[in-house]
DNA sequence: CCCTGATTCGC
DNA sequence: GCGAATCAGG
């Protein structure tokens, strides 16, 4: 394979939306991981955003400014600290429901609840099935407990524990095909709507 | 171990 | 110009 214009073209795409070197790789095929970051730097679009430490920002592509005349166009912006929203993702967290099951989580633990008081928000699924948390449960007795680093594609995401304290960390054990969660976990992640109790607001 | 990008250097 | 090997790191 050889860089067509096509190609080149992908590639750029690609790596100004933050695409990993070996995701742009397998788009294009007929070529490594390590091609590609060779022909980036070669290219020279190296850093692709200003910050270097920059995380893979998503340009939310605004609008392709038809720009027909700009001279010197000073955008005065007088400062807006506009306030994040932060979005949190759909992170279910593994609630501790009390039943007579002793430690359910690895080692002995300290309560779930020992942090100051926040302690976030828990938006969904709050009623799972009896067997499905119950395997939940046994997954979570050998989880891996991965860091937030060691997570990949093929390792559960599924969070265990309390954020904001050190008894917290990821299952870790492998994901089923596509989905973020290990078998157990996409058990109660996923549930039909049916199942669902309806929570009177 | 999984993965990331950066750099080197023979081709 | 190309990209495998290697390096440095999360």
């Amino acid at each position: 394979m050889s860089w067509t214009e096509e190609r080149v073209e992908l590639l750029k795409k690609m790596w100004s939306e933050g695409q990993s070197a070996s995701q742009i790789a397998k788009a294009l095929g007929g070529v490594t991981r390590n091609a590609v970051i060779g022909k980036v730097h070669r290219l020279g679009l190296s850093n692709r955003t200003g910050g270097a430490g920059a995380p893979p920002k998503p340009e939310p592509k605004p609008a392709e400014a038809p720009l027909t005349e700009a001279p010197k166009m000073e955008a005065p912006k007088a400062a807006a600290p506009v306030a994040e929203p932060e979005i949190e993702m759909e992170a279910p967290k593994p609630r501790e429901t009390v039943t007579s099951v002793k430690i359910p989580v690895p080692a002995a633990r300290k309560p779930i609840v020992p942090a100051g008081q926040p302690l976030p928000p828990q938006p969904s699924a709050n009623e799972v099935s009896p067997e499905a948390l119950a395997t939940q449960r046994e997954a979570e007795m050998k989880a891996r407990r991965l860091t937030l680093m060691e997570l990949t594609e093929r390792t559960c995401k599924w969070p265990i524990g309390d954020p904001a304290t050190d008894d917290f960390w990821f299952c870790g054990h492998p994901v089923q095909a596509g989905k973020p969660y290990c078998e157990a976990h996409v058990g109660v992640a996923f549930q039909p709507m049916s199942s669902r109790r309806d929570r009177r607001r």
